[in-house]
DNA sequence: TTCAAGGTATCATAGTATGATACACGAAGA
DNA sequence: TCTTCGTGTATCATACTATGATACCTTGAA
């Protein structure tokens, strides 16, 4: 009904999966009722539904509160991903290294459609939680490895993502015209990095470089974050964007299982 | 059938999970059939559900080879965990100073049943692939982590889990023998802290100091892995016990939302 | 004590998931 | 070129499973 008709598409694993969805930053710790809510779906359907994945060791139950929560099992799940992308093995040595030696926070990005997703970070400095763990998804266009990646793309392709992609104002500098940001990604386009101030949070630049793929197309980013009180552009520029840039440039686009630990469960 | 008989139970949708949990750190990319095998499900179950959990974006399909692989999704279930976990968000800032200061990679593991788990990662060194990645579960008893938690534990409980909790040799230093466990664990009740060596994989020590817990029981650790090369058990007693130990009584046991951003999802 | 809200349990029914089967495609081999 | 095999895809009648209305508990507030 309230789902495709499909003979194959299995309606009761989507509830399931909308139960998941549920949570979020700002929702941790949800009830039945709650889940009820958030999903849409009905008391029945939920408590069915909350219970298996309760079951299956999906959700943690607090015994007194009733409350449910997303259990270790959704850690599992980043561990099995990071296995799977070809490029977070190859590259997270080379982060290490990087963010060593610039002392900043560095952050590996990909594209997910048109947010980024910050799939390995490395936290070198105290700053606002959501900067420090991985997962998180933002518009594309508000970011420096957005820009800097989708300045890899053809112009039409540049053009129609300037033009369409979302926006979210986060702080009251988020660019919201999208020729200012049209502006930002040629830029890119013309000097192979991306600069941004104050997308996301007050006082925060950011820079990335892209990391170049099969046919030139950018699919992820380094990108590194640093505080407008210690840091100028300029500064940036001569010190930290030479060494993202190589390492960048140092990962390969051949994306092929060169993570040389693919068979190694115990490691 | 092959599920519990229960009204509360939804088959469907547990057997879309164990299509999820096919993947692993060995099985990162699957095809329909491998899936069908690894699920123990019949080729049209699976089909069904493997192309549920692709349209719902949880699993990305590769055009070509058809073979499917975890999507973002799990990375961003990884997000909303750590949201929903009050050690984190409690824990990480003082981490990141703790790996500042010492330099050598440190982990928050928590107990997870029988297993640990590594919630947080910050790597400062070179190591392998699996060490810097988080959400990786080990047995308990074969790491410095589940060592230290389990010691303080009332003593029933310890003996206990010394001799029912799982082992699995990875290195041939791996302990095997439950006495020498037990050993490592009452020197641990009475040290207060734990070290082990070469467990996981060779010339590699680690420590680790109990998060007090509620009742003091600790459920979960700050751990320091360095090399046997460059670092003794003396050395590692007198530079890095203190600190981690430190950091780990510095974290509050009543763990009621101290994360205090737990309404900001721009952040 | 009463009431309200949330969690739990039950059940007849409809409808969805089932899985056998058939078809399509490509690779490997003869 | 023609088979064969392994896979992926599509279809369909049937039965079983998920459904959701309802009623029952429990808890905490009024």
């Amino acid at each position: 009904m309230t789902t495709k008709q499909n003979t194959l598409y299995v309606g009761s694993l989507a509830k399931g999966l909308r139960l998941l969805r549920a949570f979020d930053e700002s929702h941790t710790e949800l009830t039945l009722s709650d889940l009820a809510q958030r999903s849409g779906l009905d008391k029945s359907a939920t408590q069915r539904l909350a219970n298996t994945l309760h079951i299956e060791g999906m959700l943690d139950k607090d015994p007194v509160t009733r409350r449910f929560r997303p259990s270790h099992a959704w850690l599992q799940m980043a561990y099995a991903y990071y296995w799977s992308d070809p490029l977070v093995g190859q590259t997270i040595p080379k982060l290490i290294s990087l963010s060593q030696e610039i002392g900043e926070t560095i952050n590996l990005a990909e594209l997910s459609g048109d947010h980024i997703i910050y799939v390995s970070r490395l936290p070198c400095k105290r700053t606002y939680f959501a900067a420090t763990i991985i997962g998180r998804r933002l518009p594309a266009l508000s970011t420096s490895a957005g820009r800097a990646m989708l300045a890899t793309f053809p112009e039409d392709e540049r053009r129609a993502a300037v033009d369409n992609w979302p926006i979210i104002q986060f702080t009251p500098c988020t660019t919201l015209d999208r020729g200012s940001i049209r502006d930002s990604v040629e830029r890119a386009v013309h000097d192979g990095f991306a600069i941004s101030t104050g997308q996301m949070i007050l006082n925060e630049i950011g820079v990335a470089a892209p990391i170049p793929g099969h046919d030139g197309r950018a699919m992820a980013a380094v990108q590194c974050s640093v505080s407008a009180h210690t840091w100028t552009r300029e500064k940036i520029i001569a010190e930290i964007l030479p060494q993202i840039q190589d390492t960048a440039n140092s990962i390969s686009p051949s994306f092929q299982a060169q993570r040389g630990y693919s068979r190694s469960p115990a490691g």
